[in-house]
RNA sequence: AGGCAGUUAGCUCAGAUGGAAGAGCAUUUCUCUUACAAAGAAAAGGUCGCAGGUUCAAAUCCUGCACUGCCUACCA
């Protein structure tokens, strides 16, 4: 092995390995049970961040830890379209290097543009993957507009539409101006903003006076259709019912009631616009209101004075102001912020306004994917986001699936035309090709809808379409991984995806498309803020695989992970975590070496020391902690329970223990040793290889040569205990004394080098002499103790120091090292500590309720406490009036 | 406005079913002891956000409050 560990060499190594033998490629096989995961198919467009890295450890480490397990895994990797985003794009590119937007190219050039852009900068994120380590099977990379995909898209379309889920209809919908498509209400990010509150004046028609309107949208008066008081409010009780006129172009409206109103925001009157603002539609449609619409799709304005008419917003709000102000008509105007909708890929403000959009009639498939999560066919980890889910759920209205860009899944919803080209009224019809004939009218031309789908809409499909759906529904492979074991996401796409994958899954396919979902948090910077381009706080993940190698990032992320809990990261995080990597090696490294010296190791292990039958024991623990850990994908308590046995007890306390055998001249007691230390290391390594599947590897076939790769390896089962707790107790024992010399030595500056004689003193012999007795090489070693010698009942030497455990002295003979003074304070220092625990638990045992109401071995635990204590206390107490 | 999470050592975080406060990093002191100075040994550091309550016993359960973050929402 090399001396210094380098992760550079040893993860191309493995990774190529793992592709060129197939490590991870699945097929059905009835025999064995399966596992699958399907990757949340990161955007085509993207570039690995540090969210995707945790995101796709956290899959690769569950799966590869089923996979040990012994189960048929199978994780599939693809990437999404992603519809708008990539569009921008490539708009952007297009008007950069050659000056045009996409309508000097026309629709089909211009997606000719976008494939041959496709092609050149290819799946990057997914060679990015690789980096990470990721075992997906590269034989199915999947993509949501390749042509399985394609015809799943379609299949799920028509048949929703002939089940007439799916309708056209001209409603309210969220506008992006700048994309120029409708966005589903989900797609929208709101932002605060500061803004004014404008207070208008409506004249009343046939009375004197005016009605006061308090507007953050002043430009759309235009398209008021009434005013809406509540009915409760007694300052307009008699004004119900009549008219008003619209300042500058003196349209007369009614004043209506509606209970919607907030009689206590603004003037407690709201001018009703309901061709663009989603509560104003609402009173429309209760009150049966006509709907003027004033914004067109460009932003800008219509129907409306000719002044003001082809402004776009901004400019139409400045001098709708100007002229009321002129006019007399503004009262007032007050500072407001107010949350703004902005579109999520290009954060222009969005407008809503009417247009006509394919929307899917989710009502049915939302109570269904409801109860899914009620009747526990889906679990959420952590449970806390099962409220959530089912809440929005109930709340949801039709998804507005169509879009108007040109990149994505064309609606496939043909019209048939007539000769002069003009649509008939014959019904649309839904089908994977143009069809041949109308079967209305026998007409033969045909035009598609011009309309794509939602990105989503491909997405909701993917745990099915990635296994064929859209060409065979008895897919082989769809009916063995499918339902999938489980998924795993931020919580920012819960709604936008996962919800909408179990509706299409129970929808298409009667079943849920997952089991489980495991939700992990968001990655905040070091000082907890989002990670974001415009903060320039982003940590790329590949540059910290250059720095500190796979294995460091994905051990530190693991550790980071609680399920649900947004995690800050920062170097430091990196740092301990490549820290341990190292220590991994350097301890492997010290088996390894010593491995040389012997010929050949015996499969089976013989525990003979304290030492041996304790490190088993507490690794049957930790690795059952662990592999529960793994079971509920806290992966980040295996981490936590991986580090501390690997650490603190093989390496700082067997392997220390071990160079007493290791360095013996006896070669079967060298290999007795070594045989525990190599079984040990084997199977934490196989622990620890879902989480750093490169360095385990690289080791585990050092130790294993010409055997499977850890990979392939299926988990050991755990060993029998029979001497679980003894052995832990008395090493514990062993423990405590060899920390307390050190720290005595410490506090008494001997240098580490200095050997240093030690005199056990008891009353008379006990279990715990006799243990300390049997292992007194143990604490010969750790604690640099040249000899031990044991009496019974003698006073302390002179100048020396006491430590005291339990009733057992320990004298320590430190000629010209001691220092009288500071030993007493030493003493008296450990005198007041020990008499506050006197004091504490006194307290305890002299509560009538605590003896009463408390169960037996609490009260036996707090007793013996007590004896300890007053113990230590007459021993401190002799030793020193001795120093004196 | 509602919902959900969080508040524990200087920093980042662990702490099922209530029974003596934990880790890593940073700090201090020793040490190149034959795997590892990216290390070893040790020390210091906490009225577990605040206020009540339940209990023999509360970081842990309940209630209220404060602050932080996220999500949802028709406040014009």
């Amino acid at each position: 092995m090399k001396k210094k560990f380098d992760p550079k060499e040893i993860d191309e190594k493995w990774y190529k390995y793992w592709v060129e033998n197939k490590t991870f490629s699945a097929k059905p096989n009835s025999k064995k049970k399966p596992f699958t995961i399907v990757i949340p198919p990161p955007n085509v467009t993207g570039h690995l961040h540090m969210g995707h890295a945790l995101n796709n450890i956290l899959q690769d480490t569950i799966i590869r830890f089923k996979k040990l397990q012994g189960y048929n895994t199978l994780w599939v990797p693809g990437t999404d379209h992603g519809g708008i985003a990539t569009q921008n794009i490539v708009e952007k590119l297009l008007k950069k290097n050659e000056g045009k937007t996409k309508h000097d190219l026309g629709r089909e050039r211009f997606l000719q543009k976008m494939l041959e852009w496709r092609i050149k900068t290819g799946d990057v994120i997914l060679d990015q993957l690789k980096k990470l380590g990721c075992s997906l099977d590269w034989d199915r990379v999947a993509f949501t507009m390749d042509e399985s995909r394609s015809k799943a898209v379609k299949k799920a379309f028509i048949q929703l539409f002939n089940k007439g889920l799916i309708y056209k209809r001209k409603r309210l919908v969220n506008w992006c101006s700048r994309c120029a498509t409708a966005l589903s209400d989900i797609e929208i990010e709101y932002e605060y903003e500061k803004s004014n509150l404008w207070y208008i004046k409506y004249p009343l028609i046939n009375f004197k006076g005016f009605i006061v309107v308090a507007t953050t949208r002043p430009e759309t008066i235009f398209g008021d259709t009434a005013l809406a008081v509540n009915s409760e409010d007694k300052k307009y009780t008699n004004l119900i019912g009549k008219s008003v006129k619209i300042p500058l172009i003196d349209r007369e409206i009614k004043i209506i009631t509606d209970s919607i109103v907030d009689k206590s925001f603004g003037t407690g009157v709201v001018k009703v616009t309901p061709a663009h603002d989603a509560s104003d539609n609402e009173i429309a449609r209760r009150n049966k209101l006509e709907i003027v619409e004033i914004i067109d799709i460009n932003g800008k304005m219509i129907n409306v004075p000719s002044k003001y008419q082809g402004l776009n917003i901004e400019e139409a709000r400045r001098k709708v102001i100007e002229d009321l102000a002129a006019e007399n008509f503004l009262v007032r105007i007050d500072d407001y912020d107010h949350s703004i909708g902005k579109c999520y890929r290009c954060s222009t403000k969005i407008e809503l306004l009417m247009s006509e959009q394919w929307f899917l009639d989710v009502h049915d498939m939302s109570k269904r994917a409801i109860e899914a999560a009620n009747n526990e066919k889906i679990f959420f980890h952590p449970q806390s986001w099962k409220k959530p889910y089912i809440l929005w759920l109930e709340n949801l209205r039709d998804w507005c699936i169509s879009r108007q860009i040109w990149w994505g899944h064309r609606i496939p919803v043909y019209y048939c035309i007539n000769e002069k080209d003009d649509r008939t009224n014959c019904k649309p019809i839904a089908s994977f090709d143009k069809p041949k004939e109308c079967p209305y009218c026998k007409r033969k031309k045909f035009i598609q809808d011009e309309d794509v789908l939602d990105t989503w809409f491909s997405s909701a499909l993917w745990p099915i379409s990635v296994f064929n759906w859209g060409e065979d529904e008895n897919d082989k492979e769809l009916k063995y991984f499918y339902p999938t074991s489980v998924l795993v996401t931020g919580h920012e796409i819960l709604y936008l995806w996962v919800a909408r994958m179990v509706q299409f899954g129970i929808e298409f396919m009667k079943e849920i498309p997952y089991d489980n979902i495991f939700i992990h948090g968001i990655i905040r910077d070091g000082h907890g803020k989002k990670m974001s381009k415009s903060l320039a706080n982003v940590v790329d993940p590949l540059k910290i695989i250059d720095q500190y190698g796979t294995d460091a990032l994905r051990f530190a992320l693991a550790q980071a992970a609680t399920p649900g809990r947004d995690m800050q990261i920062s170097n430091t995080s990196f740092l301990a975590a490549r820290n341990f990597i190292n220590k991994i090696w350097n301890a492997s490294r010290f088996v390894t070496l010593n491995l040389k010296e012997v010929d050949k190791l015996d499969n089976a292990i013989q525990p003979i020391e304290l030492s041996d039958k304790w490190i088993i024991t507490e690794f049957i623990n930790s690795s059952t902690k662990i592999k529960k850990a793994y079971e509920a994908y806290n992966v980040d308590n295996a981490v936590r329970e991986i580090y501390d046995f690997f650490w603190t007890k093989y390496c700082d306390w067997y392997i220390e223990l071990s160079k007493i055998r290791i360095t013996s001249t006896n070669l079967n007691i060298k290999k007795q040793v070594l045989s525990i230390l190599v079984y040990i290391l084997k199977s934490i390594l196989q622990l620890m290889s879902p989480i750093i599947p490169f360095i385990t590897s690289e080791i585990w076939q050092i130790l294993n040569k010409n055997e499977k790769i850890i990979a392939e390896s299926f988990l050991f089962p755990i060993p029998e205990n029979s001497y679980s707790k003894s052995s832990i107790c008395k090493m514990n024992t062993i423990q405590d004394i060899i920390i307390k010399i050190r720290t005595l030595r410490s506090e008494m500056d001997i240098p580490p080098t200095v050997q240093i004689e030690a005199s056990f003193n008891t009353l008379c012999d006990n279990d715990k002499i006799e243990i300390i007795r049997e292992n007194k090489n143990y604490i010969k070693q750790l604690a640099k103790i040249k000899s031990m010698q044991f009496y019974n009942n003698i006073a302390k030497p002179k100048n020396s120091a006491v430590i005291i455990i339990g009733d057992i002295e320990i004298f320590l003979p430190l000629e010209g090292f001691i220092d009288i003074e500071k030993e007493k304070a030493r003493l008296t220092k450990e005198i007041i500590f020990t008499n506050q625990e006197i004091e504490k638990v006194t307290l305890k045992l002299n509560n009538e309720s605590f003896i009463k109401k408390a169960p037996e071995t609490e009260i036996e635990k707090t007793k013996t406490r007590l004896d300890e204590a007053k113990l230590k206390i007459e021993k401190i107490n002799k030793s020193l009036n001795s120093l004196i």
